[in-house]
DNA sequence: TAACTACCTGGAGCGCACTCCAGGTCAAGG
DNA sequence: CCTTGACCTGGAGTGCGCTCCAGGTAGTTA
């Protein structure tokens, strides 16, 4: 096997560590969100730890919604030094709002359920038609 | 205009009063997410306040990440009667606790967000080259 | 030396959830 | 009667975020 220095992560080892496929990385990469990925000889990828919790911020960005050209314009600002902190703080903060409001989101849908799972237990097995339908009362 | 009986609504009003696009309602009756909505003279489809009430269901569900193949098979399981009531409980309660994972993930990101908030904020305007990158440290 | 394995690149392909379009119908208003 | 506008249908197109593929290279193993 081709020799690995200390800390540093194979594509491979990076996307398990990741959780993130080696397509998705190189993907990531092309896309300008990941910048100058060390090389070893051979041109293998050399990933390293800070490489892996940029991943992981890439990851919880991207999953709780921010989009690849978000993605690319956030890594973009931070290569290109400290004057642009104040629009990075703005797409965070941004950001941040809408995070907060799927969370209220999904905890309305949380009752929901919770609600139509109620009605279920109520129900057992002594129905009428009236409930048979997609749309059993939903309002309290 | 054609007449429209107490609480109907035109495709037109359904858009408005659910948000949701004439196309896609078309689009969720052809996936047979929506069943038999009744049609004025003329075949102009009449939606009820029932319906108003599945549609808003649907989102609900669709929002927090259920697919179209799991609303349909949802959907139709309520058109086939009681019987199917261990099913659909199944269907809602595994979505549930995928919603539950979601806020806890999200919760998780807006903690993360914070912290490089205030990472940015402590920095003001004193910060050195190490901060400029992607990876100005996240473990806290 | 030959085979094997992990990785490389550029580019095509895919699945999902819509979204749009062409061409047509039909009731109401002028 | 003619125009207008909201709606109809079947089907094609779109944007996003991956995901896969062909053909090639470079170290390691037998």
């Amino acid at each position: 096997m081709e020799t690995t220095n200390a800390g540093e992560l194979t594509p491979a080892a990076m996307a398990e560590r990741t959780g993130v496929s080696i397509d998705t990385l190189r993907y990531y990469e092309r896309e300008g969100l990941i910048q100058e990925v060390s090389r070893a000889s051979g041109g293998h990828r050399r990933y390293s730890e800070d490489d892996v919790l940029w991943i992981e911020v890439l990851r919880c960005l991207r999953e709780t919604g921010m989009t690849i050209d978000q993605l690319r314009r956030y890594a973009q600002l931070g290569a290109q030094g400290n004057h642009t902190e104040p629009e990075r703080v703005r797409m965070l903060t941004e950001h941040r709002s809408l995070v907060v409001q799927q969370i209220l989101d999904r905890e309305v849908a949380v009752r929901l359920i919770d609600h139509k799972l109620s009605f279920y237990a109520d129900a057992t097995d002594t129905v009428g038609p009236l409930d048979a339908g997609q749309t059993e009362r939903v309002t309290s």
